[in-house]
DNA sequence: ACGTCAATTAAGCATTTGCTTAAATATTAC
DNA sequence: GTAATATTTAAGCAAATGCTTAATTGACGT
C-alpha cells in the first residue's frame, strides 16, 4: 500500500506543524498570503507549497482578489479525523470511568 | 522549523494508514505481533516497524510473554489530536447552524 | 509601456519515509 | 545441544517531503 500522499489525504496534510499552524491561523478569518505567510521564518514559496497542499484537500478555499489570493477555511475534510478519532474517546472515558469507580470504592 | 519525526509526534504517526489501521485493530484488545499483522499484505519487519513507531509515540504498550510481544493500546496520546479537532467542530455546528436558520426560513 | 507587488511554478537538494531481504536475538520444544 | 518459532535489528533502496533560490505569471500604478 505505502503513505498516501499527503494533497490526496487529509491526514498526511495535517501531519506538518507548519500546515497545522496555518489552518489555526485561519480560524481568525479569510486573510492574503502575505499576511498568512508574516509569521512564519521561511520563504513564501514555502508557505505557498503548503497552502496549495491544504487547497488540495479541500481543508482550504481559494478566492481571487486583485493580485492578492486569500484563503479561508473549510474544516470539513477534518470530521474524517474526528470521526476516527472518536472512536478512541471511548476508550478515555472508560478509563475515567474506572478511576470514577474505584474513588466511589475508596469513599 | 521542518515536520517533526513520525517516531517524536502523534500527528506524523497517525499520518500512516497501515498505522492507524493497526490501532483500529488494537481496538479490539491485546494482541501479538503475528496476529496482528495477518491481515497486512506485508512483511513482518515492516510491521515491527510501524508498531516501533507507535510505542515510541506512547499509543501503543508492549509486553512480553515468552517469546512472544504482545502489543496494547494506549489511546492517550490522541487526545492531543482531538483537542487539536476540537477547535474547529464549532465549525460544522456553526454551519448546521445557518443550515438551520435556512430551513427554518424556507418552512 | 515599464516597474513593482503578490503569488505561483520550476528545478534542485538533503532528509525522511516505508518498504524489502538478510542477519541477529530470544525463547520454547525436542 | 539443536532446531524451530516469534520478533527485532541492520542495511539498502526508491519514492516522497519540505525546503531553497531563480524564473514566471498576472494585476496595479504611474
Amino acid at each position: 500500500m505505502g503513505r498516501l500522499p499527503a494533497n490526496t489525504d487529509v491526514f498526511a496534510a495535517i501531519a506538518d506543524p507548519t500546515r497545522r499552524s496555518l489552518l489555526d491561523r485561519l480560524r481568525e478569518g479569510e486573510q492574503p498570503v502575505k499576511e498568512l505567510a508574516a509569521p512564519f521564518d521561511m520563504s513564501m514559496p514555502a508557505i505557498s507549497q503548503h497552502l496549495s497542499v491544504l487547497c488540495e484537500v479541500g481543508l482550504v478555499i481559494q478566492r481571487r482578489v486583485g493580485r492578492q489570493r486569500f484563503y479561508r477555511l473549510n474544516p470539513e475534510p477534518l470530521k474524517q479525523v474526528a470521526d476516527w478519532v472518536a472512536y478512541y474517546e471511548c476508550f478515555w472515558q472508560d478509563k475515567l470511568a474506572s478511576l470514577g469507580d474505584y474513588l466511589e470504592e475508596e469513599s
